[in-house]
DNA sequence: GATGAATGAGTTTTCATTCAT
DNA sequence: AATGAATGAAAACTCATTCAT
């Protein structure tokens, strides 16, 4: 018998498993909470999915591509009055924060390093491809910037630090410092 | 009265789990695993540590411990020449990658957050008291440094991005570019 | 090699033993909670007992013996005026309520009859004593009775049931009430 | 593995328990010997009960449920003629022993009072409910009675009384002895 | 398409008991 | 006389997965 999947169904696990591993993490969670939380039973779930990880693997690209989604619309609201303060500012304050996704992007990157090789292969390509574009707004925001690339890829650790210091409720020294201190990396100097 | 406990097993008990931890994360380690590294029984397990819970946080100890004084020992050994590139390679080639630690950072983190609150604070106090020693290193590199405060952070900040990147196997983009970077925040500007 | 019992730890062991029997019951303590509590070591406690179930027993018996005792001298106070509403109230309201062993009695006969056969029957046989002295008192108390052994029988059965009541923290009439009600049976009828 | 669906799953674990229960006491079972005794696995009694508490407690209610129902059927079916012997004779003699319940009535019990509140208020409440249905019998049976509400707590105490005596084996003085000390409380008095 | 009963291998944890010192 | 390190068997409980319906 083929199987005809019901995009709405999937939909739905999904949206509820993302809350689910926002708030207690992947192992936390058993595939009897999700039952629950969708209100349907365990034995739909593998109908729409073959096991707990392939759902964890639609998780992580769904992730991934609503950051980059997010910030590309962002990006180009602004485009007219990119300066690097505001550029900077959503990167950091509203980053892996803004979309309130620091737990789950953790929890999602700890599942990647478990032993999954093909999990943690995606995520990398669907990172390395938003940097790639993260990039674009460092040369609109920095016009007299130097090496772009490697100013991308330090804002991307910088994010991933972010996320940390986010679940972790570490001391925040303040967004305006933040941003003052990375702003000199893009600016001429003597 | 006052027990002497076996210091031998205690540590060799902390040595195993680190390996393990290291290996494949805290959630998927059983105190079997544990017992069976060490060549001991299960109850022998609980002689030393009363739960999981309790040798995860000995572990989280030892781990910010080592780091920290790792860090000390390589500074105090530079002293005389802290140049600022010598400085940032320290902080970021060796930092947590040095150690070979990045994916137990990164595990370590994933349990904080998974809801022990103790063990957060624990883990935050730690990293934080690494952050004000940081501090010190930083003003010893760059002696123009504006804000050092700020800057110890954000190399933190890295320093949890660059573990990120280690235990993903992500693409780097090369220490030389990652220190010229940061280099030029602590560099005096027009 | 002879072993020679120090008569005060075997105390200090019944007394502690006691202590978190009537707090917890008997299931529910270790010989590690033992242990703790006297101030020794677990291997001490197998030097004077060859077992948790040796220590149950002398706890038993020293239970039963002192409610005796306590009783006895109760009653040897009062000779001079034990009216029936006195004697009644000694037995109901003080009775193993008095001496505040309601729980231990409770967790030793459970004890007893999970099997210990040879526990059951020294309660037993402790029981039937104090019950035969007992009957003294109530031929003391009321000069009229026709069936004393029953009516002590009678009274045994209420005692127990008080314990009961007292550990279950149920709705009690209050003595008096009680009191009326059994008094009538020792008193003569038309 | 051969999959026998039986619809009656709940009722079988709760006879299998009840039987165990009586048998050897709560403490002494384990889901294992349940699972054992009812052809399960472990897993499937999990699917029916989310602890063995969640057992105990329904065991609970069953066990007052139904010593009330057959006492409430007795008296209906004997309310023509009920003398103050027979009433008497069907709440000692035939009380907790007539269902063969006494020992689980201690067990559980116990149980109550190792510090499950939850457990211990539901059998009180049941215990107490019973208590009033039985002051309705006493009304019946002793025309003359002046504190039934006192008479009917006297029997409860009786009754636990005796259901520790059946499960001490211990030496019983008769029914036709203890009716008719109980029986003079019920009657006029000079 | 959807269900939920059933499972079994796995987990953490407890504890009476032994024994060399 | 006293200890405490070590144990092993058993406990309660979890959960991803299967499959007949």
């Amino acid at each position: 018998m083929a199987r005809t999947i019901n995009k709405n169904v999937k939909q739905d696990i999904l949206k509820s498993v993302e809350e689910l591993v926002a708030k207690i993490g992947v192992n936390s969670i058993s595939l009897g909470d999700i039952a629950k939380k969708c209100d349907i039973s365990k034995g739909t779930l593998y109908y729409y999915y073959s096991s707990k990880d392939d759902i964890i693997f639609d998780i992580i690209v769904k992730h991934v591509k609503e950051l980059e989604e997010e910030y590309l619309e962002w990006i180009e609201r602004h485009k007219e009055d990119l300066t690097p303060e505001r550029f900077l500012s959503v990167i950091f304050n509203k980053g892996v924060k803004l979309f309130d996704r620091a737990k789950m992007h953790i929890f999602l990157i700890n599942e990647c390093i478990k032993g999954n090789d093909i999990l943690r292969d995606k995520f990398n390509e669907l990172w390395f491809a938003w940097q790639k574009k993260l990039e674009v707004g460092v040369l609109q925001a920095f016009k007299d910037i130097e090496d772009a690339e490697s100013f991308a890829y330090l804002l991307m650790l910088i994010i991933d630090g972010l996320a940390i210091q986010e679940v972790m409720q570490g001391k925040f020294i303040g967004d305006d410092k933040l941003i003052e201190v990375v702003k000199k990396i893009g600016e001429k100097q003597c």
